[in-house]
DNA sequence: ATGAAAGCGCTAACAT
DNA sequence: ATGTTAGCGCTTTCAT
């Protein structure tokens, strides 16, 4: 058994007494050959084994039948579970997925394109909305349908979408969590998100909750790129010590408030009273976690479904009006924000 | 801007004042070709906006430069960081991913294999050991480097692998999770898991070792297939009506257990003691959760790194000797089953 | 060190 | 309804 040949439509062809032609035409189109040369292809084909080469296939009809998606990180579990409802929906549509990860690094998000645009993919989603020039320029000259997930154009650093989106308002996210915590009564709520622009934007609707509220300026720290349990813990530490002048946190990440629980319930420290912890994303653990965690929902489910659509509808070459759709976000207050139970 | 024609090696020729085949070269293997005209060749490329088709070069190379995974989950943190680390490991060699989603189902499977198989995939991952018959069928006539992962060859259910396998013993990780119960002193563990052929090597090894230890057969309770945090809520219901005659849980999934030690919260249910509970994966959380929660580690990064390895070389054609690789796994002991604290 | 010819496996665009 | 021709963009092989 050493490198046997794999078969071709002319393999086909020959066994079934047609031409390479109708072979293809049986394959790919079964309805425009008769009846009977369409099942003596079908055998065939069945018989040989043929599978058609999809690179040769690519090749000629500028259609990959894949998609692109460069993600920052995949163990994200809200980037995990976007990971996956984009696989299945893309699969049921015929598409495949091929995935890059980027780590956060602009460098590495550039080399991954570069590479990933020499694939003739039918298609391309970004996780990031932010991106160095040199991504942008390869972006720009690719003439391919892209969808950015997540960040949606807004606020004070306006960026030039490169494709369609679908996302939410960071800002409105951070601002439901400042707002919510004042609502409940906090004096002195902290933001805890790393420093980036996307996160700039959540500061500043969060800041502005607080302002407005309670007409103080919110104290921030700055966490680490990769959110972790870790983060969460570490806050804490210091929270006990009498180092962070809070009675409520807000994380941008669940995994990191989860910790931040868990390190609470350790040192013996209340929560939601004195203090209140509210985490982003709102996955499954919120409503699970001992106290629950209140958390800011991002529905991901319906970002990927509408991110398949309207790759699809590009690459079909329908007319795609719609430049950017807001899922919009949502705040669910659970038992670690609940401080006034009425 | 309309349909613009992608440059290609002609276009790039021209510019460049030399031969299709000079670009070629100066583009894949620079040293052939002298100073001079790769330098000419590599601006012409560049003011061009020259990306290679990979579609092309994979039609005559017989070589993609794409690995395809066949997952069962990916949201499963364990999965997700072997995706990531698989990912990362196959960059660095030039290789892109193609990701797959089972959903434990065999006929998804096949069919994604099926549709992956005509990509000219140099390589192929396998994250589920058990098949039906028309994926090994295609397996088996594919002639392709295949490495499975996790399920090694064992036990009553003998298997034949398709490839090279990197993972572990699951009759042992069941057995040294049912050991480590024994030794702290429970007197009742039950065993909580799916019911396939992986989780039966699992259960197997668990119920040796509790067989050995007290002579009684452990109590064993199916979880669904999928699982998830409310898998542990809902068996912690149960033990609270006392329908669940046991004084330790080991669940195959740390999710499980980490829904189980939350709810055991909630009811005011002491853990370790009267119940201890255990987890399977040693995922970060199992550190940081309060009472922190012991766990089969499976080390994920070395099953990925291996992964790469061995699958490049074989794509390389090296000889590759080891048909199967046992990383081992390991019983992390931790508060939710630490009984004696001596 | 470079070029010319041929062809990878498939399908678009014409035939018939 | 089926066949013929040509060619997608690249690299292999063989010249030079």
């Amino acid at each position: 058994m050493t490198t046997k040949r794999k078969p071709t439509v002319k393999d086909v062809a020959r066994l079934a007494g047609v031409s390479s032609m109708t072979v293809s035409r049986a394959l790919s189109k079964p309805d425009v050959v008769s009846q009977q040369t369409r099942r003596k292809v079908e055998e065939a084909a069945a018989q040989l084994g043929y599978v058609p080469n999809l690179a040769a296939m690519a090749l000629i009809t500028k259609r990959s039948g894949m998609i692109g998606a460069l993600m920052t990180t995949i163990t994200n579990p809200i980037l995990a579970t976007t990971i996956e409802k984009l696989q299945q929906g893309l699969a049921a549509k015929g598409y495949h997925l091929l995935i890059g990860e980027t780590v956060f690094s602009p460098d590495q998000e550039a080399h991954l394109l570069r590479a990933f645009l020499g694939r003739q993919l039918d298609g391309l989603i970004l996780a990031y909305g932010y991106h160095n020039e040199e991504t942008l320029a390869l972006l720009r000259g690719a003439d391919i349908p892209v969808v950015e997930l997540w960040d949606l154009p807004e606020g004070p650093l306006p960026r030039q979408p490169i494709g369609r989106v679908v996302g939410f308002s960071n800002w409105s996210a951070g601002h439901a969590a400042g707002q919510h915590l004042v609502e409940q009564g906090y004096q002195r709520p902290g933001f805890f998100g790393f420093d980036d622009e996307r996160e700039e934007l959540r500061w500043q609707g969060f800041r502005q909750a607080v302002l407005d509220g309670l007409g103080l300026e919110p104290f921030r720290f700055k966490t680490s790129s990769i959110p972790s349990l870790d983060d969460g813990t570490r806050v804490i530490e210091l929270y006990a010590r009498d180092e962070i002048p809070c009675d409520a946190l807000f994380f941008t990440n669940d995994m990191q408030a989860i910790g931040a629980l868990y390190r609470c319930q350790r040192l013996g420290i209340q929560v939601p009273d004195p203090l209140g912890i509210c985490g982003f994303g709102d996955l499954p653990i919120a409503q699970v976690s001992t106290p629950s965690l209140t958390s800011v929902r991002i529905p991901a489910e319906k970002v990927a479904r509408l991110t398949v659509e309207l790759l699809d509808q590009q690459i079909r070459g329908e007319e795609v009006k719609t430049a950017a759709i807001d899922v919009g976000c949502e705040l669910i207050a659970r038992e670690s924000t609940r401080r006034n139970p009425e």
